[in-house]
RNA sequence: GUAGUCAUAGCUCAGCUGGUUAGAGCAUCGGUUUGUGGUACCGAGGGUCGUGGGUUCGAGCCCCAUUGAUUACCCCA
């Protein structure tokens, strides 16, 4: 017999665990449709050819291919049969035509793509389903995680931006979440800084060392720039840019008097003015940070990031503009702008502050313990009354002592038990007893509930 | 792809410079208590010490390989 196991990189969420997970994800679903968004959802499997090539030659390779089901060696040319030891790239495409998706982004442009006459724009949806990378796990990385993407396709709008903005405070708000910091950047006043710097070659690298900023620190990035071949004039005007500030309308004339000028930064400083007058004041967790530029290539306006501020964490959400995410299935034109949360590490946030709420952890709230079998019939259209109000009620499914129930009662974190023996049969009544007081009074059967709280 | 750490009961871990029959707590089940729990006490089941090889009179402990877990780098959520 072989010892159970699970892929590495997967875990098993279980009922306490999940309870806590659903909580997370239930109060962002709740905020994304008060905002209208609509339900999407995509098969775990998508052809290989929708998945490879959006996500540069290190994302193919964690793409997870699917073996062709039957005889997938005969579309194998003989020639390749022979060469394939050590080769097994040339192998793959006549094998395998199906990958698990790898985020909900991609997936969806090829479904507004495809469903181009039905979809209305601006088309909102939002998407709740796990995707697979296989690459190597570590802490808070899986190879099977959930996103909790939703975005706006087919409007530039800037409201959608401040929309999104909104829908961070509320999420938070929703479970509790009170330390957190929302930044704020533009790609093309990125652009226009590395253009400034004369080393828009580079764009790409730069912006993977400067989104390191808050790991290896100015004095990191400066050293890394400099690796990369900048001069010192080069590397600090893109440093001068690194600083995070609150985001008000003096930074916006900062940022706008420094890149004088510039045919891109114009656009940003545009972009960044319309949201600052569309979010108002009191956005005191807002921040612009110079800093955040997210590796993702395909953004093209304002990007966003939450970090939480009271735990230790890397960030917990993110998302941005991207011009024309289905260009590559062919629908040219269509702006779009999403954001993502990341369940696992909001998850790990709660945890560490100890945010869950304590009856979090309860599923039942009433467990009918029967002394003998006619209690047991006795007990079960009690239960369905109970039921039928929303109280949560199970019946211990056998006469067992009494013992035995209650400690069943205990484990599970049931606050009332209603005991039934031949003497609250007789009586047409139910012993209820309060778990956690002990106190127990002998109630009519048909007023239960009222005890209940 | 690169590097470090770790692997003993279902879980968390002890196990001395290598020495007789590998232990504890928790969890599970039974009992002390024919219908009153969370505490206490008694008892039971559960391990080829990840796997394979080597050194040795003797290996859970030392050496090599291998597999798995985990962490960091790359990249990413």
């Amino acid at each position: 017999m072989t010892k159970p196991s699970i892929p590495r990189g997967t875990r098993d969420f279980s009922p306490v665990v999940m309870a806590k997970r659903k909580y997370i994800l239930e109060a962002i679903e709740k905020v994304y449709r008060t905002y209208g968004f609509m339900p999407l959802e995509t098969p775990a499997m998508e052809n290989l050819s929708t998945l490879t090539g959006k996500y540069g030659d290190e994302g193919d390779q964690l793409v997870f291919r699917i073996l062709n089901s039957g005889d997938f060696l005969k579309e194998v040319p003989v020639e390749k049969k022979d060469e394939a030891t050590g080769n097994y790239k040339s192998l793959t495409p006549h094998i395998s035509e199906k990958g698990l998706r790898y985020d909900l982004t991609v997936p969806l442009a090829r479904y507004v793509v495809m469903n181009q006459n039905e979809v209305d724009f601006p088309f909102k949806r939002y998407q709740i389903q796990p995707v697979w990378r296989a690459d190597r796990p570590q802490k808070g990385r899986y190879r099977e995680f959930w996103q909790c993407d939703a975005d706006v396709l087919g409007t530039d709008s800037l409201l959608c931006e401040a929309d999104f903005i909104q829908i961070y405070h509320a999420v938070f708000k929703a479970i509790g979440l009170k330390d957190y910091e929302i930044r704020i950047n533009h790609r093309k006043l990125l652009e226009a800084v590395v253009e400034k710097a004369n080393a828009s070659a580079h764009f790409k690298t730069i912006t993977v060392i400067i989104d390191k900023t808050d790991k290896i620190g100015i004095d990191g990035v400066a050293k890394e720039l400099a690796q990369l071949g900048l001069g010192g004039e080069q590397v600090n005007i893109i440093l001068s840019l690194l600083a995070k500030t609150p985001f008000s309308m003096d930074l916006i004339n900062q940022l706008s008097d420094k890149l004088k000028g510039s045919k891109l930064a114009e656009k940003a400083i545009h972009d960044l003015t319309e949201l600052f007058q569309l979010t108002g004041k009191g956005n005191q967790k807002v921040f612009f940070d110079g800093s955040l530029a997210r590796g993702l290539d395909y953004y093209t306006g304002c990007i966003f990031e939450v970090v939480p501020t009271s735990v230790k964490m890397g960030s917990i959400s993110g998302g941005g503009r991207y011009d024309d995410l289905t260009g590559v299935f062919g629908l040219k034109g269509i702006s779009g702008i999403g954001i993502s949360f990341g369940i696992d590490r909001i998850y790990d946030v709660l945890e560490e502050l100890q945010a869950f709420p304590k009856d979090n952890a309860i599923f039942t709230d009433v467990l009918f313990c029967p002394m003998d079998d006619k209690a047991i019939a006795y007990s079960i259209p009690l239960a369905n009354a109970l039921r039928g109000e929303n109280i949560r009620t199970e019946i211990y499914p056998q006469a067992s002592k009494l013992k035995k129930q209650l400690d069943y009662a205990n484990t599970k974190n049931i606050r009332w038990a209603a005991i039934v023996g031949e003497n609250e049969m007789q009586n047409n009544s139910v012993m209820l007893k309060h778990l956690t007081s002990g106190k127990q009074e002998l109630v009519d059967k048909d007023k239960i509930s009222i005890f209940i709280d």
